[in-house]
Formats: structure tokens, C-alpha cells, sequence
DNA sequence: GCCAACGTTGGC
DNA sequence: GCCAACGTTGGC
């Protein structure tokens, strides 16, 4: 099992939308690093959802159902470059974590989310993704 | 609104 | 292959 953190910008998919569809598909993402990470995420994989630019924290956590698979938004002639998986709500966090709040963790200073702070797919280790339920007051049973 | 970080493009 | 110009992301 593999941990990661996506960003959206909640003004266009909040997690508030993703609960409401029941699934994302994960798309639009242009970037090769972004691309590989998505790539590298297996079945049951579970990823912190990050509202960006408003709000500026994470909210909760998804699982992924279905691997990389080409995107359907890009141009035919680049439909073998970009990828995009599908996500499925698993909970909120009980407290939102802030951005603010990550910074201040020590344990949390190598986070890729605040080393590459533009990337919006990142990996999450295992340490890091409990440290960071446990700030947000979560417990996860499934 | 500003700006730092950084990825991409295109001339040479 | 280098690098300047430019566009985008995202925090503040």
C-alpha cells in the first residue's frame, strides 16, 4: 500500500464534490512528475485530498479504484502521454489540517508537498500519512 | 495583486 | 545542448 496527496482548488473540485459524485476521475494533470506518480498508484492506494489556494489544507482522505488509464481531456495526438486514475471518498478529516500547520510539524519538514510546492500529485510516507491523521483527529476503519 | 519556484518553448 | 523568455502554480 502506497500513500500520496492531490491538490484541487476546491472553486473547481472541492471535496465536497467528490462526495456528492461518489468517484473522480483524477484528470487533467499536465505535468510528468504529476503523471508518473499517477502512474504509480495501485489499487486501494489511499491519497490526502489538498484544497489549494482557498483553504490551503488537507481535508480528507480517498482511495483509488481504479489504476492510470489514458485521459480522456487530452488532444488525441497526446492521449498516450497523459494518464489520469479514478478516486473514491474513504472519510473527511474530522479537523482540516492547514498548511500552516504541516510547516510548523518538524516530523512533516520533508514532505514533497512543501519541498515541490507546485507538484499536485505527491507521494506521502507511511510516517508522515499517520503523523497527519493523527493532527487531523482521524481514525481510519475500513 | 505580488512574487518565488519551476516547467516549457524556441532561438542559436 | 544551452539559456533567455515566458507561462503557470500556488502561498501569502
Amino acid at each position: 500500500m502506497n500513500y500520496w496527496l492531490a491538490k484541487s482548488e476546491p472553486e473547481a473540485f472541492s471535496w465536497h464534490d467528490l462526495v456528492r459524485d461518489g468517484v473522480a476521475r483524477w484528470d487533467g494533470v499536465r505535468n510528468y512528475a504529476a503523471r508518473n506518480h499517477l502512474r504509480a498508484m495501485q489499487l486501494g492506494d489511499l491519497c490526502f485530498f489538498y484544497h489549494s489556494v482557498t483553504g490551503v489544507e488537507v481535508v480528507g482522505v480517498m482511495r483509488v479504484v481504479r489504476t492510470a488509464y489514458p485521459d480522456p481531456t487530452a488532444p488525441d495526438a497526446e492521449r498516450d502521454r497523459w494518464s489520469c486514475v479514478d478516486f473514491a471518498p474513504l472519510c473527511p478529516l474530522a479537523t482540516p489540517v492547514p498548511l500552516r500547520v504541516i510547516k510548523q510539524t518538524p516530523c512533516l519538514a520533508n514532505m514533497a508537498l512543501l519541498r515541490q510546492s507546485r507538484l499536485s500529485v505527491t507521494p506521502v510516507t507511511p510516517e508522515e500519512f499517520a503523523i497527519l491523521l493523527s493532527l487531523g483527529n482521524t481514525v481510519l476503519d475500513f
